[in-house]
DNA sequence: CATGAATGAGAGTTCATTCAT
DNA sequence: AATGAATGAACTCTCATTCAT
């Protein structure tokens, strides 16, 4: 079984990594295949050779990125304890993560906007596993009588939404700031009070008053 | 075959619209100007006689766009009653002009998420317009002990996000409630009910319980 | 009779200077329509509509410039004193003449090295009977005893083709001078010294030494 | 169809050779990316694989064609027998080479009547290179006494000018030569007749006579 | 006579993808 | 597994030319 050459691997992985990024930053009509080739030192035709084209590496990009933050929240998740605490875990670990990897909330958005033209199935699931979990957190909230009035879909999308739209906009922000007659855009806000603010502000909007 | 017109104007404004419309639906770089050209049953080459080149279109595509929301929210706005009207006007008027005009919530996104890579001051300046007009209603209820505790920017991509989000999902949401073992992605929800709910949302985030 | 419009000619007149100066500087195909109608702020349809089209243009132009400067030798020429006062008028008439019109020898040498692909046979014949008077000239001085050994159109390119030479590469010529190591590239030889050095040269060639 | 050779060097020749022979007969912009990739029998888009850009191919031809004839001549001068000797060396070797390379003249006529617009260091060098070395053999009889009032540049343009010259207008002279009125264009001097004329004039030129 | 709108045919360049080695 | 050469189909943009007014 001797010495087991993992250059395969590693190619591969090197690939997804900087198409990650790339795609992140300039989408993906914009990233070429020269492109990511170059960042990685790799041969063009090793693109091809591993993902088919284009649009398998893309779609082997967000199944990795997307696959990698629903497990971070589900094992992070101190699940069960109670409603309020695993919304709380959810919102911060989602912010977290996005916080730490800045390319997947580009990437969310964007394939968001697009109706999700370039995805396929696999990372369509994803998407939806996530959305199930945070679903699954409301209601036990609500049949434990401590949230009323939830629409999921709308308050899921008012947090994840808002992180991804603040991590994406930051440079935006930073700029703006920079202006004459600034207006406040939180832009030296950092990814805990973001997410901390949010949750308080969550709870306001679903807890039920006695 | 195809009328001409030989009417600047209108020729100029067909073109506006249909690249509006593809922008919306397909991104900047995957839209052609042959596309736009066919949609609008003009000569290809009118497109850079009148806007020099692609990005200049898509310039004086997105200053159309967002001038247009701009102004009807600030005609619309009964500006000045109270800051809860004047807050529920800013999400009815908003929401209801994305879904009638719905290539501009993609069109938003795609550029946020890009940090705005694709354009120009003068089309910064109206988003900037808008989140300003939005600030001085939050600013004002806070002066008049009516809110509490406001992040402007973090409330604003709560409202505004969310409302995008929700409006260029939902084809991708319909097709979720399609699936077996469907969740509830709020997929017959009409604009009229989310934005009722938003606003119900953000008042009991902001409004000071006595 | 009333006050009689020029304008036409005014308008053809300004297309046929500017068109000359372009061409010269950029060469045919490299000079648009849009460019010679925006130097003379003239309709770029008004091009077409005296000249037919580019072709046209250019033979306009070119007839125009080698008619010009024929005339010119013709009339300074003061024909017929002697053969070699004869060839020095033709020299320095010549030289002075694409002096004081720098677009011409750009033209003429283009012209030539392209085996005048673009020049149509009126100004073939201009060229011609330029040629035409200097050969009578030599061919006089020949039967007269005092020139030896001509084979006029070797001499002929040995006087305007160095003269044309001269005229186009001033500024690459005024460049070299410029640089570190520079060779004397006579880059500050004017006209007339110039014509004079050929013309001496020119006679030390033909003269039959007795 | 077109047999796939696979062997850069043999692909990026003969781009080089037919881009030569094109800009040649056309000129720079009139010869497009389409032509020669046809004339080669090579993809279009190697030309950009390999030039970068028309630019970048043009320039790469330039620079062969100027470094071809530059060094040719070097070789073949049997320099340093006598300034006489050399110069005549000088003349035939230039004439020759052009000869059996009829788009070397037209290259460089129409680069010098361009002034040099279309490019580079590379290439002026070439040009610079070549007038140096015959600078230096006319400075070099007059250092011997043997040349007297000598101006380089115009004797240069009087010798590579009217070679060129002479060259491009071949096919120009004989149909003139097959018109009625005839005049003696010289149309079917040989190469060889030309160049041992011009040297025997240059000889008149430059000669000290005892 | 003059204008600006409109057109169609390309030109240069890019890029995903495949092939031969 | 990896490379660099090769391809073909776009794509953006330009330009001579014509048309309607």
């Amino acid at each position: 079984m001797a010495k087991v050459t993992r250059d395969a691997e590693a190619t591969k992985a090197k690939i997804i990594q900087n198409a990650m990024l790339l795609f992140a930053k300039n989408g993906y009509e914009a990233t070429t295949a020269d492109e990511i080739a170059k960042a990685c030192s790799v041969n063009k035709a090793m693109i091809f050779y591993y993902y088919k084209n284009k649009a398998g590496l893309y779609s082997a990009v967000m199944s990795y990125a997307l696959g990698a933050i629903h497990d971070e929240i589900i094992t992070t998740d101190k699940c069960c304890i109670s409603p309020l605490a695993d919304l709380e875990a959810f919102i911060k670990t989602y912010a977290a993560y996005c916080d730490k990897n800045p390319y997947l909330s580009a990437l969310i958005l964007r394939e968001l906007s697009d109706s999700g033209a370039h995805l396929p199935e696999m990372m369509f699931a994803s998407l939806r596993k996530l959305f199930a979990l945070f679903s699954e957190i409301l209601h036990e909230g609500e049949k434990q009588g401590l949230f009323h009035d939830i629409e999921p879909m709308i308050i899921y999308f008012m947090i994840v939404g808002t992180v991804n739209l603040l991590i994406t906009t930051k440079p935006l922000r930073e700029n703006a700031a920079k202006m004459e007659n600034p207006l406040n855009t939180c832009s030296d806000c950092d990814i805990d009070e973001i997410s901390e603010y949010i949750f308080k502000k969550v709870k306001l909007m679903l807890e039920v008053k006695e």
